[in-house]
DNA sequence: TGTACATCAGTGAACGCGCGTTCACTGATGTAC
DNA sequence: TGTACATCAGTGAACGCGCGTTCACTGATGTAC
């Protein structure tokens, strides 16, 4: 936007919510500080707060990015294939990609998780899993659909948690979609 | 153990992990500092370095005890039901019963993972879901075992952290237990 | 039963560090005329 | 085309805070004799 130099920076918002993706990746949100923002960016520790008063609005702008980022996939997964379970395994994908923001949008204690662009973010989501759930003919979800979705949602959430934290055995090889695809298929046959 | 007022404290060790606990309860383990934990203990600022060396010790100690109580737990389902599905209900309830341990044991970057200690007890309590699901009749698992027992672990571990997390919708009501065995029953029929 | 001594648990003062926050400031940009 | 002015982004010094760590110490406990 700007030339290198200028004494304004150009896009420092989108420069600080990269460096926290880096900084997320390499020792998690809790550890996030703006002054270390700031020093990525290149900027004085007194920028961050113009852009976003304090790490909680900062986290929260990431939890936006990544429920926006994660109901994408899920609906683009939904129109290519119209299967639930690659639904799920885009969902694993997405967690995988992009663990930055999948590991601040399921802590709401770190950011503002009442703000109305999360809320909506969150419920775009939400919706294709539940809509893909209840399109599923009844022999397979038991009848009732909410524990069907809570299943689908368990399962995923679950698969792509464990596989993040690094607990899973080491048999199970490096490809996450791969894997993925193999449980996800076992809940809905 | 000693009386009150003494000038040795008895059992700090163990007042240090039940504050522990507490703490991480309000503010997660991230949030954790020794000199709160020894304010919450009643005891100077330097008594934890005793016991614990440091923050990773004291959390090490809480991820043995959070495996070897989940071994437990995991164990009394099985021998007590003899049902793969009450033994993924079991590890829900410990979950929920012991949040603050089980937010430590699966942040493994938090702690010396590589402890002997942990790895016994942590492959203890995953026996005990392997197992199960080895015990299952072959159409249920697919032939291949490994989907199977991480479709298992994937899908009640998914469901303690969405519950956990506070993320999950009010219609599903407060009885975690109930509501993991109607999600449970859906992956074995 | 008593004494001397070693060991251990916990103390409290001191240190340096990185953090968030505040605030008067300055450089850059855009707009009105 | 030029000038004046408002607005905005980023600066840098200063502050107070809680933290981990170190270290010489002291009180309590257990054991040898």
């Amino acid at each position: 936007m700007t030339p290198r130099g200028s004494y304004h920076h150009g896009d420092l918002r989108r420069a600080l919510l990269a460096a926290a993706v880096t900084a997320i990746e390499e020792s998690g949100p809790a550890a996030l500080s703006l002054r270390e923002l700031a020093r990525r960016a290149g900027v004085s520790h007194a920028a961050p707060a113009h852009h976003f008063g304090d790490k909680s609005g900062l986290l929260t702008a990431l939890a936006i990015e990544g429920f926006d980022g994660l109901a994408a996939a899920l609906t683009e997964a939904h129109e290519r294939t119209g299967d639930l379970r690659e639904v799920g395994v885009a969902y694993v994908k997405f967690a995988v990609d992009h663990r930055a923001h999948f590991e601040v949008m399921f802590r709401p204690e770190l950011y503002q998780a009442d703000d109305p662009q999360v809320i909506a973010a969150r419920e775009r989501a939400g919706s294709v899993l539940s809509g893909g759930v209840a399109n599923l003919p009844a022999e397979q979800t038991g009848g009732d659909p909410l524990p069907a979705q809570l299943a689908a949602w368990s399962i995923v959430h679950g698969f792509a948690t464990l596989w993040l934290g690094g607990v899973l055995p080491e048999e199970i090889g490096p490809d996450a979609e791969a894997a993925a695809r193999s449980v996800v298929t076992l809940l809905f046959r």
